[in-house]
DNA sequence: TTAGTATATAACTATCTACTTATATAATCA
DNA sequence: TGATTATATAAGTAGATAGTTATATACTAA
């Protein structure tokens, strides 16, 4: 089976991007579930607007795509997207992060939504 | 056979090194051959200082490793490094850059040392 | 409609990054 | 030895990046 071959400079736009460790995390968390945007604000420990601009970039260039449901705004990576042969093979490379997760419920601070 | 996993911190620093497409085209023309400083310059079109800063970074972290040979000193991708296997798969979706070094040739660039 | 909640965007700022120029180090060769 | 070549390092700078605060937008529910 021929490798797949991503033009080079546009994969060193991509390696960048997922080459921020906020914006990675969010990429393994939501490689196989979706979350909303409170979730990663309480788990990064960090601003609103700060998570919006990381996901603003991540959707920017299409490896993750939205879906409102309500008030709420979930993301989840989109795997139909041409980059994302490219970086699965990372995200698979990386620890299961889902224990964020377990750790906001485990501390009550998961937020109604999710 | 279980996935090699790498922490997720360690791996957006890998990633991040790789974003850039100097040092990205870079590790792909070495993952199969060294190649000496001189030629970097020439196929990128850019400054000596600034090849010799991007290839220690990649240093830096292991990712490759120099082999003096007289006054020239080769680069080339250190396999035994321990975030090889991570970035293997993304190397190998990467088209072939060796055009590169053959349009030195064409063009009668291509430094003495190499 | 008004208040409250969730998210996005704008503007600003501090830090980081990649480049430049200048200089230092190291090897070769006459 | 001194001149030349190859590479590294230092210092400075312009532009990029990630965060901040303030505000706008969009939805929900009373």
């Amino acid at each position: 089976m021929p490798q797949t071959s991503v033009e080079i400079v546009k994969a060193s736009v991509v390696l960048k991007l997922l080459g921020d460790k906020t914006r990675l995390t969010i990429m393994k968390l939501i490689d196989n579930q979706a979350c909303c945007v409170c979730e990663f604000v309480e788990i990064f420990q960090t601003s609103q607007p700060s998570i919006s601009q990381h996901l603003r970039k991540l959707k920017d260039i299409g490896l993750v795509k939205e879906e409102r449901r309500g008030q709420w705004i979930f993301y989840s990576v989109d795997k139909g997207n041409e980059y994302y042969p490219f970086i699965k093979p990372i995200l698979d490379q990386l620890p299961n992060q889902e224990y964020k997760l377990k750790e906001l419920e485990e501390k009550g601070t998961r937020i109604s939504c999710c």
